[in-house]
DNA sequence: ACCTGAACACCGTTCAAGT
DNA sequence: ACCTGAACACCGTTCAAGT
């Protein structure tokens, strides 16, 4: 979002863009959010950036790779907000302090949530969008405090379920709190 | 998949198909198992189906409601399997045995599954589709015995998660029945 | 009723250049 | 290095016909 770093040295100047990659990423992140995954275009995203719609193939392998980076800052912003939610909780709610901000992450960041756990992009493809969601991952496994594994799964899957069912409409954001504990 | 039924009079016969609709059905679906929801194309479909890339308008608004329609026949598959699971499940377990039949909806049918639960298809715009999902999730509702409707839905979130994550690949299916109680 | 063929505006991706 | 323009093969969707 800004200026000073490095490249773009008069403005509307497209050549020698200097922080395309971030542009294109950032133009992708508001075309989903118009809640269609099928809008985040290659060239749209361009036309956004303001370079030609083959510019893109400079910084990314093809729209998979760009969905995935994408993705791979929803994983880095849902690991922000675990962090959060536990810096704020009491060590023996933990548990719950995490499926709560699981739950609202996906609230509101809807398309984001559902890119990152969709069919989109098959995260196997790319490693640095496994890296970003294992990040997220252990940190629910390694913060949740003196529990077995199978409890912690178990956590994990109902924030992750109940999530899912709110982001989709199917359950209502004062239901899912309600229900995890 | 019989061809007993109405219209198809002679083999090879595409004119007056008959059952053009169903034929769509089962392509699509047959191209979702691919793992990738983009390879599901209207004009693929018609190809398999034998008939012009035009002739599915006949029987479908659009692209999205020939996903919906495939959407539709998996909640009406998940119910079934749910109601199985029903009558194979002692009452005091019936909470765990709903769980499993879930999970193993998600890895059984895992395409559709995650076109069920994706992004692809608006549900709200497909009220076929939205009496499909109802469907299972009202027997789901219904048959969870005697637990207070905060239970019912904890115990569904999980299952949910648990199945998404299954099929996702980001956790094992032994690791999922395991953790369901 | 049901199906076809031509046409339009889009896309992803590749290639040969340009600065 | 980074960007452009032309080109190709695909799509969804619409329209005017055909039987």
């Amino acid at each position: 979002v800004s200026t000073s770093k490095s490249g773009v040295s008069r403005r509307g100047e497209a050549y020698h863009h200097g922080n395309l990659r971030q542009a294109l990423v950032t133009a992708a992140r508001d075309l989903l959010k118009g809640g269609d995954p099928a809008a985040v275009t290659l060239r749209e995203a361009a036309r956004l950036a303001g370079v030609s719609h083959n510019a893109p193939y400079r910084h990314f392998a093809g729209r998979e790779a760009l969905l995935a980076a994408v993705a791979a800052e929803g994983f880095e912003d849902l690991r922000r907000g675990l962090a959060a939610a536990l810096a704020d909780t009491k060590p023996e709610r933990r548990l719950n302090g995490l499926g709560q901000a699981y739950i609202r992450f996906a609230v509101t960041h809807r398309s984001d949530f559902r890119l990152m756990f969709g069919s989109e992009v098959r995260a196997a493809l790319h490693p640095e969008l496994q890296e970003a969601a294992l990040g997220a991952f252990s940190l629910l496994r390694d913060a949740a405090g003196p529990h077995d594994a199978s409890a912690v799964l178990r956590a994990w899957g109902t924030a992750h379920g109940l999530a899912h069912l709110v982001a989709n409409g199917q359950v209502s954001l004062e239901a899912a709190l309600g229900a995890l504990d």
